[in-house]
DNA sequence: TAAGCTATTTATAAATG
DNA sequence: TCATTTATAAATAGCTT
């Protein structure tokens, strides 16, 4: 890399300048590798193609940073064509949440959210209290100007939580984590199962790393390590 | 990679085989990178360096697919000492948001929350017609039985989902999105800085790439295709 | 303890079947 | 639209400081 830095200033940092090539004497030789600058690939074909290839690459590499150091990882990836593909270990929704937690816990807007909810409750207590615990026949037109006021503000505040839980999927998420959906897979019996799915699967494939690892039973190379529970969606 | 692969075979699978060496010239050659299997790193000292350099180069390889393809997609990463990591483009918060809404898209345990959200607010509607809508004056005892009801249900409703977001931390995750909090940053003036900032920041580091690419200063070919936004927790 | 080196391994851009 | 091949670019393991 270093030793190439003198030769690639030299040929300009612009790429995509084609060097079409077919050696003089007729031999279909590659090209080779060639340096691509990084920055948006303009053929849609060529941006297809790069994208399959490189988002296999970066899943083999996080799952490789998993397997050697341990280490609690997601990756989500849209497609061009907005397919969604994740892989996670020891699962997407575990290092989710994980996350969003370890963000809200040095976000001094979760303090002012916590404070809001704390307000919120204290003035609902006090209201639960003085209507809730008095007896209906004690109350009067003033109690319940009280209780209509009351139930407006909470109600409105319920269906803005509503919708914000619901709206996002956020309920559906966690009701997953808590019944263990997305747990589900299919232990990849060979390798060549795995290169397929990784490669063709028509549909997004969801990937995470058993606690326990799988292992593949052929002896390739090129995938031998690799132990993936698949959840096509 | 597939001419080395008879040697490999030949060399055998397992490695973390030690060839410890120094030319017998004295010169202090040094063994070059060397073949490991994936498997998880035993020495605690190696397995933090190796978690290092491969977070780095995950994160770069992240990076260039977002750039390359106009990929949508989050990386978020647990060091081995439980510091989070993270690469998002457009951000990610916006990628998690989407990912999440894919995933309950398909789910069909949604559904049932969305009915159960359907059946309540319709509930929750017509008591709010039958008694906001009427002038308080106009209520009697059986509508302020109703009423309190209504806000005993409704009160602890919204006890439930706010402990739901809240607890979770949720609601700043969220309550980010909407301020735009996390889309703060520091251009990175030159790839030194950059590079620092990779490799050294004690704190875990958010990295988003922001909607106008910044761009670099310096012409270090290494970095000078990286125009990373980021926002020291 | 993080930074840099070097020899390799690994990833992948192009060209092909 | 896909799988392979080729040749090169890029990543990185083990050292050294």
């Amino acid at each position: 890399m270093n030793a190439s830095a003198a030769t690639e200033i030299a040929v300009a940092s612009s790429s995509h300048a084609i060097k079409k090539g077919r050696q003089s004497n007729g031999q279909k030789k590659s090209m080779g590798r060639q340096k691509i600058a990084i920055e948006r690939i303009q053929k849609e074909d060529a941006r297809q193609v790069c994208f399959s290839k490189r988002r296999v690459g970066l899943f083999k590499k996080a799952h490789e940073l998993s397997v050697l150091c341990g280490a609690h990882l997601a990756v989500l990836v849209f497609s061009p064509a907005k397919k969604p593909y994740s892989f996670g270990h020891p699962s997407v929704p575990q290092v989710i949440e994980r996350y969003l937690t370890s963000q809200s816990s040095n976000n001094p807007r979760l303090e002012a959210s916590r404070k809001r909810k704390q307000v919120l409750e204290s003035t609902l207590r006090s209201k639960k209290r003085s209507i809730w615990n008095a007896e209906v026949e004690d109350l009067g037109l003033a109690d319940l100007h009280k209780c209509k006021d009351g139930l407006e503000r909470v109600w409105a505040e319920l269906e803005a939580k509503e919708r914000l839980v619901l709206e996002a999927g956020i309920m559906s998420y966690r009701d997953d984590l808590q019944y263990g959906f997305n747990n589900y897979g299919y232990g990849v019996a060979d390798d060549q199962k795995f290169h397929h799915m990784m490669l063709n699967s028509a549909a997004p494939v969801n990937m995470q790393m058993p606690d326990v690892p799988t292992f593949t039973a052929m002896p390739d190379q090129q995938y031998s390590d690799l132990g993936y529970v698949f959840l096509q969606q």
